[in-house]
DNA sequence: TCTCAAGGCCAC
DNA sequence: GTGGCCTTGAGA
């Protein structure tokens, strides 16, 4: 019977039943969608899956079961030896074991995804039969970071507010987080002045001799600039709406996580024509020669690469100052309050997408500008590794 | 328009 | 509390 028949036939037995019509009728098409991929089995009690579910392939039970638990965890108790096998189907599975289960297998709220997956990505597990699905999470998680916008569990609270509050609170944090970095880049304008009236007249490098006093006395001035950016890196995120309720162990891994990569964000505007006129003292410029004796000839390279790319976005102050905020969220993993840094990456990604928006920034220059932002944390690790005595 | 995942609802 | 099913919303 062709298909458009059938449908109209059924409508006519339906009819009089119009809502239970439509109901079943959705059921059966959801039927019939479902069978159109295999996702193999749960990860967490072998079962058949469902999807991808908070990163991972699982059953409904467990998606839910996890979906639960984000809250409840802490009361969880293992009344055994803490290894309790979990079984499908097996409703009295100890809480403790699978909730640990989920996470050992890498379901994450960092990994949730919206959407369809796309085919480039579906096609490729389809060729790799399903071996790879950490890979392909991978990926995915790649996909949605482009996507800017971390929109978690979290946001349930957030909505609670109305629209007009939201807006308030997107503002107020804004205003404080652009005050806060004003703060911290205080003094660099008088270096951007410097590098205007330079480049104007002829900008020409010093090229330093590469004695060991010159190295000596590089490293030492590179040094002290770092003791300054310290305190200004401390002070900044100290002070930002949230940051106060971390404790001192994350405080600490976000500093060190984040570094470099805020260094980047206060000299955004010394980078200019081909070179950097960040100041580290009174004398000494932080141009290419100089990084290149303290950073290594390969890191400076990529390191200068990356920052002009990141100038090249022209970004307004208050996009850089809440950028500046955004990366200390977003970067640090094994913190000992993940769901706080989750919740500030909420509102500071919010307050991020917001500003890009209002600046009619599209989807283009969001994809470029944030595909630059994830090689931060590479950048940051690069520079932390070198030994700067 | 279709597919997929998150989250809600509710019988058990 | 669990798990099946549904709605919603994002994205290909």
């Amino acid at each position: 019977m062709p298909h458009r028949i059938k449908e109209i036939r059924e409508r006519e037995l339906f009819r009089l039943y119009d809502h239970e019509f439509l109901q079943l009728k959705s059921r059966n098409d959801r039927k019939q969608c479902e069978i159109t991929y295999d996702f193999g089995n749960c990860k967490i009690c072998d079962d058949k899956s469902t999807g991808i579910h908070y990163g991972i392939s699982t059953c409904e039970p467990c998606k839910g079961f996890f979906k639960r638990s984000l809250l409840r965890h802490p009361e969880y108790k293992c009344n055994k030896s803490q290894s309790c096998s979990i079984l499908p189907r097996k409703t009295k599975k100890c809480k403790f074991c699978r909730w640990h289960k989920c996470l050992k297998e890498g379901m994450s709220v960092d990994k949730i995804r919206m959407g369809r997956i796309p085919n480039s990505i579906k096609k490729h597990k389809v060729n790799n039969s399903i071996q790879n699905l950490s890979e392909i999470n991978e990926n995915i998680k790649i996909l949605e970071f482009y996507k800017l916008i971390p929109f978690t569990f979290y946001r349930e609270k957030f909505l609670n507010s109305s629209k007009e509050n939201q807006t308030l609170v997107l503002s107020l944090l804004k205003d404080k987080t652009y005050q806060l970095f004003q703060e911290c880049i205080e003094g660099f304008d008088s270096y951007e002045t410097r590098a205007l009236n330079i480049l104007q007249s002829g900008y020409v490098p010093i090229d330093y001799e590469r004695s060991q006093e010159n190295i000596d006395f590089i490293r030492q001035t590179f040094l002290s600039f770092l003791k300054n950016h310290a305190m200004a890196v401390y002070k900044f995120i100290n002070n930002l709406p949230g940051f106060d309720r971390l404790d001192k162990h994350d405080m600490n891994v976000m500093m060190n996580d984040n570094f470099f990569s805020l260094l980047a964000y206060r000299s955004y505007k010394l980078f200019l024509e081909d070179d950097c006129f960040l100041m580290l003292d009174e004398k000494v410029q932080f141009d290419k020669n100089v990084a290149s004796i303290i950073l290594g000839d390969e890191i400076q390279i990529k390191g200068f690469s990356h920052c002009f790319k990141m100038t090249s976005f022209r970004l307004t102050e208050i996009e850089i100052a809440l950028s500046a905020a955004f990366i200390f969220t977003t970067f640090s993993q094994n913190l000992l309050n993940m769901d706080l840094v989750r919740e500030l990456k909420e509102y500071y990604g919010r307050a991020l997408y917001y500003v890009l928006t209002l600046n009619k920034r599209n989807k283009d220059f969001l994809e470029n500008y944030i595909r630059e932002l994830c090689k931060f944390p590479q950048m940051n690790k690069l520079c932390l590794e070198i030994n700067y005595s």
